[in-house]
DNA sequence: ACCTCATATCGTTTTTAAGATATATACACC
DNA sequence: GGTGTATATATCTTAAAAACGATATGAGGT
């Protein structure tokens, strides 16, 4: 069960604290833009979500080869207030909004094909 | 300044998390009721409250002998939202409870003559 | 079979807290 | 105004936790 101790000490670490403002903006993201977002390799950014896995921060879900996180979807409301004040007290903090940046600027972002499939299919 | 990184790194760890609940129901509190509710040495309690003070989430206040803590006074808004969301996250959690317990039964406590002065003044 | 994306493992380094001790600081009492 | 006692903080060393880099393994698509 997720424990406000478990939140912060999931939360304390930058990397981590990175992903979390991220997905909370763009609602899921695959490991690799996580990782072209933050400028760091794979095994890293992978790590440290299995953590916010682990700890019920995220959820993920797997599509072909990708992997998607988003914040977990029984997150206790006492753990999104504490999100959200998070959130507030960064607004402004360069390094998120640099994150936020590169993250819309990646080239050939992989489509998040959600429940109701793809939109558009390219013509061969 | 204080931020929620900073804000993290300073309540990760147990004792100090503790001392911030305790201050939080209790207003202000003394060194040695902190290491009385806890059931710590002053040596420890004192290194750690000194963290919440130069972090700035608490502000301390010397009267006589005792050195009292309470939460600072200019605590940014998203730190209370966050404290609180903490707080009720941590509600019912044996450990919070205890201390709280424990702080109530402590015998002699020292008094706190707040700005105001002593309201009763013993007759020698 | 090969390529891409993701995760697990191993050894190392850094950070952080703990315990024990020593040093301030303030009051009380004579 | 010293001396004793209680309270609080600083210092040093040791021990434990956590993150990192590099590499190997697993899973899926073409």
């Amino acid at each position: 069960m997720l424990t406000p101790e478990i939140l912060m000490q999931t939360l304390v670490d930058e990397t981590r604290l990175r992903c979390v403002m991220l997905v909370m903006s763009e609602t899921e993201l695959c490991v690799c833009e996580f990782g072209y977002a933050l400028g760091e390799v794979q095994p890293k950014i992978s790590r440290h979500l299995g953590k916010l896995r682990e700890s019920k921060v995220m959820q993920d879900r797997r599509t072909g080869q990708w992997v998607h996180y988003r914040l977990h979807p029984e997150l206790p409301p006492w753990a999104k207030r504490m999100l959200e004040a998070v959130a507030q007290g960064l607004e402004g903090a360069e390094i998120y909004k640099g994150d936020l940046e590169r993250l819309r600027t990646m080239p050939d972002r992989p489509g998040r094909c959600f429940e109701s499939g793809s939109r558009e299919i390219e013509q061969a």
